[in-house]
DNA sequence: ACCCTCGGGACTACCCGTTGCT
DNA sequence: AGCAACGGGTAGTCCCGAGGGT
């Protein structure tokens, strides 16, 4: 029903703001307009809130890696980028994406299940690293697996330190900067100077 | 007094397990042989435990990589390579350490606060970035504080993976995956080598 | 309607289990594979479920004790073994005897009313004594009343053990016990052999 | 501490009155004239409370009966009459008794650990009822066990019974009768009139 | 002067019986 | 008869002072 998104809405705005803990039952029942008693017949506990959230934004966010992947024809390592500028877009914006990450960082509350977005991440930029050197988008210098653990954590840590210390408003641009670094490292000097203004484009302030 | 520091290390324990918010006071307290109000003798608040913590943290930190800039006489990359050693080993085998960053990453409590470990860390490495241009270990196609904007955040984000993942089992092994990558973003190709082997000698995995 | 007496026996079962406090609606609903509202248009509230539970199985026993008295030339010392041995039974596999006695038991949640079983057989079990005394069957020590008003908590304190003790295991076995020393209070000792084979007729195991 | 008794008494009569589930908290506190938190620093939850209350009327009649025995110098059948008559006035006036009478019974909450104390009356009154008959005061036809299998659950119903009809106001009454249809059923009928006349002098009203 | 037992108060997640609207 | 929602209420917990012991 109706009821159950405007919960999972608030729940997130709730979340995101002020974290897992300290969001709640009666704010976020509040914001979206009903009682305790509607949330707790839609969901069977606060966890199971924080769960839903964590799994529909897992989806939204591959769907649009789908999408992009699909959709586009770009070099491999392109495709990495629209991705990062996709999740910090809706990391800017979006409370659902917000939410999600908030509770995959913040993990106090969830056991195993806070590492899986992570690991999709990194199946995902495996594949894509591995395409990137087939097609020469790379020197070979760094195995597949190597640059995904690497490119993943970096997103990740770009973004936590973007959201401590400016609450997120320089994110696009380290998030540019941090692609400027891989291209140096990993992309055959005679190519950087076409990727480093496909990362340009990409990166464009505008939403 | 001894039970301030009992205090202080039971406290950092729990909270490098549970997070600040289910860091009970009973707990700390039972674990220091010591009751609640010993605790609020020395202690203001639980807050107060915490920013004690993290200012420990920070200092320890402080301290250590003062003492590898003075001590070593070393390429500065290398200096901050071992300063990225130093505090990965630290979030390995000392409560402290990981109590202090787990209340950084963990930002429910604390407002602007929590960032300041970073903030230290993004002057200290701008100015070893400087240093490393004008000494020609960098080609300097990045300015030094883009470099240090996306080396603390890579290695926040390295060090949150990790822990998610393996709990820090890889840890050292990403970071110097990560150094693999910096190297070849930065460091002109003749050098290249050499600061290869000097990270695995940094990186080298006894203790 | 069909679903009225699904709704009753999961009552019963579920009542009979938990207790009525702790039997929800939900699980009553539940496991008459039927919903809320179902439960409502026949019912105006929880405790009309637990009365008509009441009422029927009072009814249940009266109509036995009435076959047994119409049906059975027997002494009434014999017809009172028999209603016990009835309800001793039902006790054992019927579940709306067993909701009907815990309901009785229970008093939490009913005022007055909860006595009316109890008094109900009081006067029967009065009224049975007396004749027993006209025939003879009783050596008259006892008042007719003094009699039922030992009888019939003595049963209601043998089945509460028998059923805290071994889940009503021992039930028949103890309420024959019961019936010796009864007999052996109250029978002339000419009479009290044939008393005592008439028991172990109507006391017998098999079902 | 002092706190712990009032708390434990003002349960006890919360409990005896409404009975274990409908016992709330707020009451109890607000009776012993604390708050919640001095609540759970004594205990740990609302069934700790219960279980301690069980514990001690167990015990307190176990001493009771220990006292009985020891001091006084009578036939065994009458000490197990001073017995029942020192629980029936317990069962009367005092709120500790009443209450882990009323757990005992409303045995919802508790699984096995609500038959000890009827367990423990059984080994009792089986020892007491194999004195008896080594001294000649019951004829012996029925087994120790069987006898005392049979005066505990009679007495545990006719205090049932006495509840429910008339909140024990005839209590003493009817256990005096019960011990009336015992005698005529065990005692010889040579030193029936002696027991009668203890009895009569056991039960007499006066406190 | 230091330490601790004990108590206070507020708050939260959770659940449940019940009822409109369809 | 069903789906969805309501609102009241309870156990549990936690952080934190104020009073006595040592």
């Amino acid at each position: 029903l109706a009821t159950r998104d405007q919960l999972l809405e608030a729940a997130a705005i709730e979340i995101q703001r002020v974290g897992f803990d300290d969001a709640t039952i009666e704010a976020i029942t509040k914001a979206a307009g009903v009682t305790p008693g509607a949330l707790y017949f839609h969901f069977r506990s606060k966890e199971a809130i924080a769960q839903t959230l964590i799994e529909r934004q897992h989806q939204t966010i591959r769907e649009a890696a789908h999408e992009i992947q699909q959709q586009v024809n770009a070099p491999s390592l392109v495709v990495m980028m629209m991705m990062c500028d996709e999740l910090a877009r809706g990391l800017i914006d979006e409370p659902l994406v917000r939410a999600g990450i908030r509770l995959t960082i913040d993990r106090s509350t969830f056991g195993s299940r806070a590492g899986d977005p992570y690991r999709d991440w990194l199946v995902t930029f495996t594949d894509l690293a591995g395409r990137a050197e087939s097609a020469g988008e790379t020197t070979g210098a760094l195995p597949p697996d190597v640059l995904a653990h690497f490119i993943v954590p970096a997103f990740a840590g770009v973004q936590l330190l973007s959201d401590t210390l400016t609450r997120r408003t320089d994110l696009l641009l380290r998030v540019h900067e941090m692609w400027q670094v891989l291209i140096l490292a990993v992309v055959p000097g005679a190519r950087q100077e076409s990727m480093f203004s496909a990362a340009r484009r990409v990166f464009a302030q505008p939403s």
